[in-house]
DNA sequence: TGTACATCAGTGAACGCGCGTTCACTGATGTAC
DNA sequence: TGTACATCAGTGAACGCGCGTTCACTGATGTAC
């Protein structure tokens, strides 16, 4: 049983593999189980089976079942980083700096939204597993990090209220999300839920902009 | 096997057991299981067995495991309401009718996380029973509804925006204590998470009363 | 008040399932001489 | 360039586990007469 190799992948560059890139090709499946059923889908022989090769053979590469998952949500994490950075780049056309630097944010929490919403799976997978304690160094993080020190840069936001904006931006975007994808807005219309989701956007950005020092 | 069955508790009140009450005793099983695993610790042969019984006596009360993880959600969730309810009386001292609302408003966001933090078992139960498609009829819900109606009724908030603002509050509220129970705010000390909250609460509820009429 | 009977909340054993993980192995690969 | 050998990515079978659910049953309860 070595469905997985095909003539293409044997031995084409000096791969250290038998057959082909076995951890690709486990992610790779991996990750097609998770975008249809969230991390719990990713077990073991589920993607040993649909990568043709024995449940056994995982374990030449990954540790046990957790370093395989966490390797498929990183892979998750690079997807909904894309989608953040794309639609971003798309408020790049706003010449004044502040303004883009605010429509970058807004874009931004509407590219997570967004992403969870098309890839609910993916999502959740994402999400769970880049949630070691301490501050995360994810590539997400780091756009919402990047976005907000524009806002300082250009004089909307204080440089000391960065942090708090921070928690309160994310804070109101992922809640959107779970509410939207296993809450009570899951399975409205798409239009009503994009509707809403902007409404969210703008809320928390206009509150983080208009409330820049920390409360009390 | 018999173990749940104590003098105390057979044949007390004329009940329709022969030894007690069962779904009561599974439904209190289950709710201590869950304070401590989430939803998925509710498994019908622990719940059973922790209850002194046979994992088959479930089905004389409840139709599937489904049904008795409802069950032990709704109970969950009154416990939710409850909080939220003793938070909110606290900001009742206030003679102002307007800063009232306000603050019954931010009191209850606050005793919404505080919930997450100090219960995430249940926390997550609650919120991934009650999620049937449509506006949900939850008391939490009921709550937010009546608490965002007191606003308008203050004249802060237009009626108008009240829908909306609905969803700002829930989904800021919500997000944090995912990001503090699941995300990457796990393990964060209590009283910086506390502080955090408080910011986060009140730049939503800020938010809504600032910015009343929907976006764009 | 006493007896016969239907009801039904429980028991105990078994089913089939998918899971993660371990074992002893095989046979293709790349390397040393 | 050819041979001997170590490496190691795979196989195939098996393990023990906990799960939800079904089956045939038992024996206490409450009810009808």
């Amino acid at each position: 049983m070595r469905a997985y190799v095909t003539e293409e992948n044997v031995d084409r560059s000096g791969r250290r593999y038998h057959h082909g890139d076995l951890p690709a090709a486990l992610i790779a499946a991996g990750l097609e189980l998770a975008r249809a059923g969230g991390p719990e889908a990713v077990s073991l022989r589920e993607v040993t089976r649909s990568a043709g090769v024995t449940a056994n053979a995982a374990y030449r590469h990954f540790a046990d079942r957790h370093a395989l998952v966490l390797a498929v949500a990183a892979r998750a994490e690079q997807h909904l980083a894309l989608a953040m950075e794309d639609r971003m780049a798309l408020a790049d056309a706003d010449a004044d700096p502040a303004s883009r630097a605010g429509r970058r944010l807004r874009a931004l929490g509407l590219a997570y939204i967004g992403f969870a919403v098309e890839e609910p799976g993916w999502f959740r997978l994402a999400f769970h597993a880049g949630a070691g304690a301490g501050p995360p160094d994810t590539a997400p993080y780091r756009l919402l990090i990047a976005a907000l020190d524009d806002l300082v840069a250009v004089g909307v936001l204080s440089a000391g209220g960065r942090p708090n904006a921070a928690w309160a931006c994310w804070s109101a975007v992922h809640g959107f999300a779970e509410l939207a994808t296993q809450g009570p807005l899951r399975g409205h219309p798409a239009a009503e839920v994009r509707e809403l989701a902007e409404y969210v956007v703008d809320t928390a950005v206009h509150g983080v902009i208009a409330r820049p020092e920390p409360g009390r």
